[in-house]
DNA sequence: GTCTATAGAAGGATAGAC
DNA sequence: GTCTATCCTTCTATAGAC
C-alpha cells in the first residue's frame, strides 16, 4: 500500500537496526533534548547521512523509539498471580513481580521520558498507558473477578479494585524511585511494601480470612 | 557572609522579577530543553546581557526557579482533614481538596518538569519530595495516630497509612492527568474516586463504622 | 546505501558602549 | 544595570561523491 521512500521497518537492515539500539538508550536514558542525532549517529556507528536515510527527522525517530519501548515493556501474563493459589500468596507475588520491573532502571526511564514528553508527543503518552497500566489493570481486574466469583473476595468493582491494588503496591516507592529520592529500593524494602499493600487490599476486599 | 558578584536575592529588582516569572511560566510548561534563554529574554522584555547579570547561566535559573516552585507549592494546613469532624466526612474533605491541588495544571506540570529533570539536576527531586509528597504523609500521618488515639481508627503504622491513603486517593486519575490521557478529570470523577478510595481505607482501617 | 563535508539556523554566553 | 551586537559552539538536516 504504501510508497514510501524510507526503506521498510521491516526490512532487516543491520545499520537500521544499530541506529534503533543506540538511540533507544541514549534517548531513554537522557531524554528528547540532552541527545542530539550527532551522538545517535556516533553511537551507532554510522554516518548522520545514514541516519536521515531511514528515519525523517529527530521527532519520528524519537516517537519511534518511545512507542516501541512502552509496548515491549512487559509480558504481564508472566506477572499476573497464579491462579490455583492462596489468595495472599498469590497476591504477594504478583506484587513483588510488579513492583520488580516497574522499579528497576529502564521501565523508570521511560516513564520519565514519556512523562517528560507527554505534551509534545501526546501519542506517547497513549502508548505507554495502555500498553503498561491500562493492560496490567483490565488483566488484574479479570483475576479479581474471577477470584469473587469462587467466593475467595468481595469485590464490587473489579476494575476500580485492580486500580487500588496497584496503587497499594507502587505508595511512596515508586515515586521515590522515579524523583531518585533514596533510598534505593531493596528487596528488603520491596517484601515490605508488598506486605502493607496485601494486608491492607484484604482487609478491604478479602472474605474474612 | 556572601561577597558574590550577582545581585543579592532579596534585592527587589523589578527586572529580575520579571525574569523569574517569565522563566517559571516558560520552564514549567515546556521543561528545560525546549525553552532557550533568548525565549526568557524576550518573555521578560529584558535583554539576554540582564538576564546573565542576574543568573549565572541556564542551569542555575532552571534551578532557583524549580525549586522555589517545589516549595512555594502549598499550605498543606488547609488540605488537612478537619479535626472535629466524622472520620469519613474528614478523610473525604482531605481527599477532594488534596486532589483538586495535585490535578490542576500547574501542580501537574510542575510534577512532569521535576521527573523529567530528576537525573540531571537530583536535587530537584530531593525539593519536590520533601517539599511536597513527604511533607504531606507527616501530616497526614499525625492526624490519622490522633484519630487513632481517640479510637476512631485503628492504625498500627501511621506513616504507612498515611501513604497508603495518598495512594489510594491518587490511584489511575492521577497518572492518566500526567500523561494528558483522557478523559480529563472532573469534580464527578474526582469525588468518584474519593469515595471509593475512602470507602476502602475505611474498610480496612476503620473501627467497624 | 553509505560516506564526508557543509549549509543554515539556533543555542548559550560575553564584550563593550552608555 | 542595561542595552546592542557578536562570538563560538552545537544542532538539524541535506548535497554530492562513491
Amino acid at each position: 500500500m504504501s510508497a514510501s521512500v524510507l526503506p521498510r521497518p521491516e526490512t532487516e537492515s543491520p545499520k537500521r537496526q544499530a541506529v534503533l539500539d543506540a538511540a533507544a538508550d541514549l534517548f531513554i536514558a537522557q531524554g528528547y533534548g540532552a541527545v542530539s542525532m550527532d551522538a545517535i549517529a556516533r553511537a551507532a556507528n554510522v554516518s548522520k547521512a545514514t541516519l536521515y536515510a531511514y528515519f525523517r527527522s529527530k521527532d519520528q525517530l524519537f516517537a519511534t523509539i518511545i512507542t516501541e519501548a512502552c509496548q515491549a515493556n512487559l509480558d504481564w501474563e508472566t506477572v499476573l498471580p497464579a491462579h490455583g493459589q492462596d489468595v495472599r500468596a498469590a497476591l504477594t507475588g504478583f506484587g513483588r513481580r510488579m513492583l520488580g520491573f516497574v522499579l528497576h532502571g529502564r521501565a523508570l526511564a521511560i516513564h520519565r521520558v514519556v512523562l517528560a514528553e507527554s505534551v509534545r508527543f501526546p501519542e506517547l503518552g497513549r502508548a505507554f498507558y495502555d500498553g503498561g497500566p491500562a493492560t496490567a489493570r483490565t488483566l488484574v481486574a479479570s483475576w479479581l473477578a474471577e477470584q469473587a466469583s469462587a467466593g475467595r473476595l468481595r469485590i464490587p468493582d473489579p476494575e476500580v479494585a485492580a486500580e487500588q491494588l496497584m496503587a497499594l503496591l507502587r505508595a511512596g516507592l515508586h515515586l521515590r524511585a522515579l524523583l531518585g529520592v533514596p533510598p534505593a529500593p531493596s528487596e528488603a524494602g520491596i517484601d515490605a511494601a508488598v506486605a502493607a499493600a496485601v494486608a491492607t487490599f484484604l482487609a478491604a476486599y478479602g472474605d474474612g480470612v
